[in-house]
DNA sequence: TAGTAGCC
DNA sequence: CACT
């Protein structure tokens, strides 16, 4: 079953619980080896997210702004894609390429993601999928301008969406993560996968 | 001063 | 609203 928001697939209750299970393992090697860090935003301030990346280039940003990375911050290249992750992206992106970015965004209870576009690609015409695991999110959809109207739909784990076509550079965010509602996750918080083709 | 992967 |  598949919803529209805002132009926005989200495919729900796409990932069986076992799936899931296996996912979380593969990310959690993924940050073992990449750990998860809180980049500074071009304004100064930090993001509330962790975040660490798989795949070919990694998403950061600084003071110098946002930007597509092959090093971790730390020096060492970024670990390989999730297999499951890539599985994932051939079911639902309706694309020939393959992604060349995981990343990696880390929720905890009071985390948040400001209204903001995913528009540090090369080719707009490839789709953003977008893979939530464990506690669920308020997760708001506008337009491709800032000051329209919005809608918003709790994402649970194991949704997946896809931003394509005329979605592509809609604005969207996470306004709020629901504590431990969901038990995938031994401590609790959110997992969001985004899997991109970069350059 | 305008805009904000913000903040309350 | 405060920060850059």
């Amino acid at each position: 079953m598949s919803v529209d928001v805002g132009g926005i697939v989200v495919h729900l209750e796409h990932l069986t619980a076992e799936k899931q299970a296996v996912l979380v393992e593969q990310v959690r090697r993924i940050v073992r080896a990449a750990p998860l860090f809180r980049p500074e935003m071009p304004s100064g301030r930090k993001m509330s997210v962790r975040m660490t990346s798989a795949g070919t280039f990694g998403w950061t940003s600084d003071r110098a702004g946002y930007r597509y990375e092959r090093q971790h911050p730390n020096g060492m290249d970024w670990p390989p894609m999730p297999p499951i992750a890539l599985d994932i992206w051939r079911d639902v992106a309706g694309v020939a390429r393959d992604p060349q970015s995981c990343l990696i965004n880390f929720y905890d209870g009071d985390a948040k993601m400001g209204l903001h576009q995913d528009r540090d690609e090369a080719d707009m015409e490839m789709p953003v999928v977008s893979i939530s695991l464990g506690d669920e999110a308020l997760f708001r959809v506008g337009g491709a301008k800032r000051g329209g109207k919005t809608q918003s739909i709790w994402l649970k784990s194991g949704d997946v969406a896809v931003m394509g076509g005329a979605a592509r550079l809609n604005y969207h965010g996470i306004d709020r993560i629901r504590a431990n509602s969901s038990t995938l996750l031994p401590n609790g918080g959110r997992i969001n996968l985004t899997l991109r083709c970069v350059d």
